[in-house]
DNA sequence: AACGATTGGGGTAATTCGGGAC
DNA sequence: CTTGTCCGAATTACCCCAATCG
């Protein structure tokens, strides 16, 4: 139980083309998950969406195995 | 561009149609194999299936080898 | 302010899902 | 025992173009 720092939050984003990329689906179909509620949107100032990488790959279960 | 995040997953993943057009067989049977458990299988947050590609790779040859 | 690339939104075709039977 | 086809429904993919991102 690592407590994280206060004012400062790391919290990595993703943008829709990347979590496309790990579905292997189009953007498109990622901005539907998020119109769905399925996944967390962190909305930008011009509306662009943003997707917690923790949270995705938490979604992304099965652990396939690793390539190599 | 964004960016190139080392953390982000590479797993190449692939469609049942893709698996199906590689085995020559229909669709629908991948489906039972990934029923079957006989291949690891990914879905996405709609339900559909996608699967690793070093699996499938994997399983269309046990060794790949280098072949004249 | 301008540029290349991605994203968003709407609409339609293609694919996939799930079950049951032969 | 495994595979392919049928049906109905849901999900996904690709088309357009304007706006946003870095």
């Amino acid at each position: 139980m690592q407590s994280a720092p206060s004012t400062t939050n790391v919290t990595s984003l993703l943008t829709p083309g990347e979590v496309a990329t790990m579905f292997r689906v189009d953007p498109k179909t990622v901005t539907r998950w998020a119109n769905a509620g399925k996944i967390t949107a962190v909305r930008t100032l011009g509306g662009h969406r943003r997707f917690v990488e923790t949270e995705i790959r938490g979604l992304l279960s099965t652990v396939p195995a690793q390539q190599g």
